[in-house]
DNA sequence: GATTAGCACTTAAAGCGTTTGAGTGCTAAA
DNA sequence: TTTAGCACTCAAACGCTTTAAGTGCTAATC
């Protein structure tokens, strides 16, 4: 899917750049006599139509109807953000926002890459997305019973991905300490670090045995747990923020087009496949067709994965027209990505924040 | 906020409901040459339209414009509901789907609660929502603590609602055993039943020195858990499936105000304030403006919340346009949320249902 | 050979008057 | 009280014209 286009001429990449940039901006198709009184050299609109029709014919640029300006196609934009675009200079204000967050240290990664998504929604006003991923083969590693109270107790998991699950488990009949403990190191022998696929049925009753009369019937539901446990959010937990800016934009003003995306984006399978397998550790950027799906032929996706070790544990971007600010929302989305990631990293360095900010 | 139209002839109220019926299925303005073919009784076309006038004159119906049929207003809408409607005839099918969420046995009133809304979308082709509700004064009741490896330990909180919550606490440094059974004994002295505004600085460094010099950096960390735990979903959840929905219905062709709605459906507070604030045990319906959200204005909201006690735990209904299948809608949020109210209710019977479908 | 002025051509969008048709309100008769 | 009949209203559809932005092409110019 990479282009190449070296043979573009000075002169064709000005003008194509001055097309996106006023497209862009503006919206509207662009025409050569606009492009005559801002381009940085001068020649006639003549000469620019004579470009602009080779433009066109290279596939950079389309026409609405013969008798309006030229538009950006989807390579047009994909050659853009390649080779042409200028980065964005973040003002200070700008800045300050993001840096304001991130010195925030919040402590969920959730809740900072949601926090993040807000942001950069608001900043560049398309529709921003937060992933947050999950190992897909987690495990527990560790079971803990606690007592509750009358007839119920606690069981604490503790899984491969360092995450703590619990689930209350009811039994309407006691258990002494010494079932329970008994139940807790049996579980510990039996269903630490073990995979699903290995828990047979003879595990089970050899389970059941092991733990005795008093405690066996509380093996199936237990297991049942871990199940639940292991398999909540395989596929990672995909959020978005600001859909409603989306309308604000011409190219969604048709109604079919949008219910289509709003639909994609109800579902989040689609887009969840697409941030799962993207690449990690450098901004992705779909325009348009691109992405795989087709009711999204329409609009750009920008997002960076936040990665922990080689596992991709978040992503942040965002959603919005292909006619879009790319070089904006590259510069906020790497920023802001680059950012957290670095929370990852120094957190890993740091394992004790948290007691070093007590004072 | 309720009205009295006892004096509505005989012959009114069928004329009224015609065309209420006949709007709902057809979206058009109803007028009086359909009805003449479409009344139980048989009365001239002029007969109709000087009733129709008189309708209009009580605020019952409107028109667009002269020269077209009547449409329902909102108080037509409320008088149906309050009195007109005939109840809906569930279908086996529905009946069956239905039923087979409510025997599907899931465990957490959530799941229960986001599945009852999907189906319930599903059915009627309108956006459902599902609130779960939180009680607003949680305290804790119990802290455990729970070492998890080198340098970190698992605080384990349970909450006044029945709810677990656990947070991991990572220290740099080690902390010896007795340390950590003295750190859960003065957290369960000193805060468990605590409202959060009786902690107090001075109470801080009380719980300080009782935990001894080891562990006193702990305790500020822990506090600032305890309170994320208790004002997380302070207001509950409220999640909404199926909202591209709306879209097919012309009403929200109007993409700014569909926005709008699209908007309030995002940021939640205002339907949530509906919400919490509803009658209990009964099923709330805001037709149009009698909601106080005016971007709400062309939309009814249609639910029923779920106790537990006298304590609202959760909530599912739908949410579309006016015109809306009031009869169908009312009859299946009714079905769906009573229930699960009976789930409810039956759970607090049997609290060992777990152990009981082991076999 | 590249550039440009000039001009005929194209086309969507906007404007405008007409027609159509569904539906009404009112009057007068039943 | 009901109804037939009729004049009236108005949005929507239709068709026609105008407008304006922009093009492609040709021939002249640099």
């Amino acid at each position: 899917m990479s282009f190449e286009f070296k043979d573009l001429s000075e002169r064709k990449k000005l003008i194509l750049q001055a097309i996106i940039d006023a497209h862009i901006s503006g919206g509207e198709p662009v025409g050569s006599k606009y492009l005559t009184q801002n381009l940085p050299i001068s020649i006639s609109s003549a000469t620019i139509r004579n470009e602009m029709a080779e433009l066109e014919e290279m596939g950079l640029l389309e026409q609405p109807h013969t008798s309006a300006g030229r538009v950006p196609s989807e390579y047009g934009y994909r050659f853009y953000v390649n080779s042409l675009m200028k980065g964005y200079e973040m003002t200070m204000k700008e800045i300050d926002e993001l840096n304001r967050l991130t010195k925030s240290k919040q402590e969920k990664l959730d809740h900072i890459l949601e926090s993040a998504a807000k942001l950069m929604g608001n900043m560049t006003n398309y529709t921003a997305l937060a992933f947050k991923g999950n190992t897909p083969t987690t495990v527990v590693t560790q079971f803990k019973t606690m007592r509750m109270g009358v007839g119920k107790f606690l069981l604490v998991m503790m899984t491969s991905d360092e995450n703590v699950q619990t689930k209350v488990i009811n039994h309407g009949f006691e258990v002494t300490d010494e079932a329970l403990s008994r139940l807790e190191a049996v579980l510990n022998k039996y269903l630490c670090n073990v995979d699903l696929e290995q828990v047979t049925l003879s595990l089970i009753s050899e389970m059941e045995r092991a733990v005795g009369l008093e405690a066996a019937s509380l093996i199936n539901p237990i297991v049942k747990g871990v199940y639940d446990v292991i398999n909540q959010n395989a596929m990672g937990e995909l959020k978005f923020q600001g859909v409603d800016r989306l309308l604000q934009y011409p190219e969604f003003s048709d109604i079919g087009r949008f219910r289509g995306l709003l639909g994609a984006i109800e579902k989040k399978d689609d887009i969840l496949d697409i941030v799962s397998h993207s690449k990690k550790d450098e901004i992705n950027v779909y325009i348009g067709s691109e992405n795989s799906v087709d009711v999204m032929n329409n609009s750009t996706l920008i997002f960076r994965t936040i990665t922990q070790g080689d596992k991709v544990v978040g992503a942040i971007g965002v959603i919005g027209p292909c006619r879009m600010d790319y070089s904006k929302v590259i510069a906020t989305v790497d920023y802001l990505s680059r950012n957290i990631q670095q929370m990852m990293d120094n957190d890993k360095l740091l394992p004790d924040k948290e007691s070093e900010d007590k004072k």
